[in-house]
DNA sequence: TTGAAAGCGCTAACAA
DNA sequence: TTGTTAGCGCTTTCAA
């Protein structure tokens, strides 16, 4: 395939690579009648930078990578989004990592970054992620700049960019409460993430204000295969003393809610209210549709990059303790009150 | 920040950087001895070594491209999860690049891949794409082996892996006239992908099998912005000769159709019955749950990744023309038959 | 089995 | 304004 190399420009016009070099990135210290023959071959010959030399030489690779444990979901998939369209403005790439919630593949990939391969990171944890050790070890070696988005890590003093969940999880059981729940559910994925927590203080304290009492057997802490959760929701929701109200703080839990409802013929919003944190476009138009609290998800994806851009812009590593949240909405459907 | 590189590896152990580097690819002209002293201090000092180093001499990257439409979409994110899947395993890096169904960045982002970034690429087409320059420039010059996921690109002689376009058309056709419908419309976002017109031909063989004449007033194209396609399907669905039937080729659209037969008091499927591409795991929970022909996303992900990490093993860039098509499924749901 | 040296393609001092 | 030179960190001949 042989490409064209500065070298090649070079001799053709009989002047250093050096002078090629500067002709392209239009140095002010090559006159204008230079920088236009170069140009000119330039673009007559196709010449395209080799990517690699570039970052090699400058130590700069214009990459940005994304870590985040999922992208069959809504909101990782709108946040993306986000981060996609500061990126390319910035033309950058974008490198993505899944970790499909696993703390070891977190880990490896932090030290992969090592590697000089992204100029920044955007991060979202993992539900297993309670330790921060690889967290700090990246931060510690000045490696890349690193904003979290969504699931941030407290205990690192760079920027985050997330949501209000204690709100979140306060207008929602408040919601419940006030539609009448006397047995609310909290669905979880993790008792780590400070998300998780955070929504957790906003439903105990809507409870407190109720004058209803934390019971910890409504916590329902679910994992990462599907098929088993379904089961225990299942299970759950065939007990006696089954909850009347269910707050899931993960979308794709919530299909396995209406499953369950659906076979045990559980009627919602009548024998049971449910308050999913969903971006799922389809909300409106699910059998009842759901109620959510929606997260302004591409906003935060695009927040998240543009702090970071901020940082790479002025070639400093170290962020601020930044810390910006940006307010999710509770919206009202048929999952809590009928009719709606 | 300050990298361990094999420079001070080689220092620290009296060795030469040759040596290091080739006892750390565990070559057969290193000792064993020499390895595991090696090997050890690379432990000890935690040597990562640089990625673009490497790449700029091997003339490899260790990465590939992703170039599809959108992400916000579940067929794209599951077939996402294929993709990285694979490239996981093989220990590869994945860039990510949004189209949004620009032709003009669908053919920069190709451009820009003759910098050598990206070892080989994975693509599904724009719904713009009408020429083919762009990729044949791209296969000309033997830059990297291409594979098409979903969105082929028929002129191209690379592999591709897709769907049974026409049989899922004829088959979501000949449901909706056996459900009963006269006047089946047909959602599009393109008349010039392959994947349209090959479902299209679906739907007129299906039609012509029960003798339903076919008339053009019935193909609808839908553009990129959600509001006009909103407003465009609400005023076909008020129109008094509407169709009584939907065959919508997009997912995103379908949420169009439910909205707009809720607001002029359609009732699905009585008065119009709804087939859709989707591969949405809450197709099911819809009001009414919904018809879909469900592609196998994440296994076509995952055979494109496959394929096209076969031509990489064996280093060539030459593609066969292989041409696979994993088959779709036809899911009956509430949309065309009530009670389901 | 190890080392010396060249160079991937580009950039950045410094010199001319 | 242009050129020379050195080198980013690594791999790969080829020689020792």
């Amino acid at each position: 395939m042989d490409n064209v190399t500065i070298k090649m420009l070079a001799k053709e016009l009989n002047l250093s690579t050096a002078a090629i070099s500067k002709a392209l990135r239009d140095s002010h210290e090559i006159s204008d009648s230079t920088k236009q023959r170069v140009l000119e071959l330039a673009n007559r010959m196709n010449y395209i930078p080799n990517a690699y030399a570039g970052s090699l030489r400058r130590r700069k690779s214009n990459t940005i990578a994304v870590v985040l444990p999922e992208v069959a979901d809504s909101f990782f998939s709108l946040a993306i989004n986000g981060i996609e369209s500061v990126a390319r403005e910035k033309g950058y790439h974008v490198l993505i990592y899944l970790t499909h919630e696993s703390f070891k593949r977190e880990q490896d990939i932090l030290k992969e970054f090592q590697s000089g391969r992204v100029d920044g990171i955007l991060m979202s944890l993992t539900a297993e992620t309670a330790s921060y050790q690889h967290i700090c070890a990246l931060e510690a070696k000045n490696i890349a700049p690193l904003v979290f988005f969504d699931r941030v890590c407290d205990e690192s003093n760079t920027a985050k960019i997330m949501t209000d969940d204690f709100e979140s999880g306060y207008k929602a059981t408040k919601h419940l409460i006030e539609c009448g729940c006397k047995k609310i559910a909290v669905l979880s994925i993790s008792n780590y993430l400070s998300i998780s927590s955070k929504r957790l203080e906003g439903y105990k304290q809507a409870l407190q204000d109720h004058s209803i009492p934390f019971d910890p057997i409504n916590l329902i802490y679910c994992g990462n295969d599907a098929d088993s959760n379904y089961r225990f929701i299942r299970k759950i929701l065939h007990e006696k003393d089954r909850p009347d109200g269910i707050l899931a703080t993960v979308e794709k839990l919530t299909t396995k809610v209406y499953l369950a409802c659906r076979e045990l013929s559980l009627r919602i919003p009548d024998d049971i209210k449910i308050v999913s944190f969903s971006n799922l476009s389809a909300a409106s138009l699910l059998n009842p549709s759901l109620t959510t609290i929606t997260q302004p998800a591409f906003e935060i994806g695009k927040a998240a990059a543009t702090v970071l851009f901020k940082s790479l812009d002025k070639k400093s590593f170290q962020l601020e303790n930044i810390r910006e949240v940006l307010p999710s909405e509770l919206i009202v459907r048929g999952s809590t009150v009928s009719g709606q």
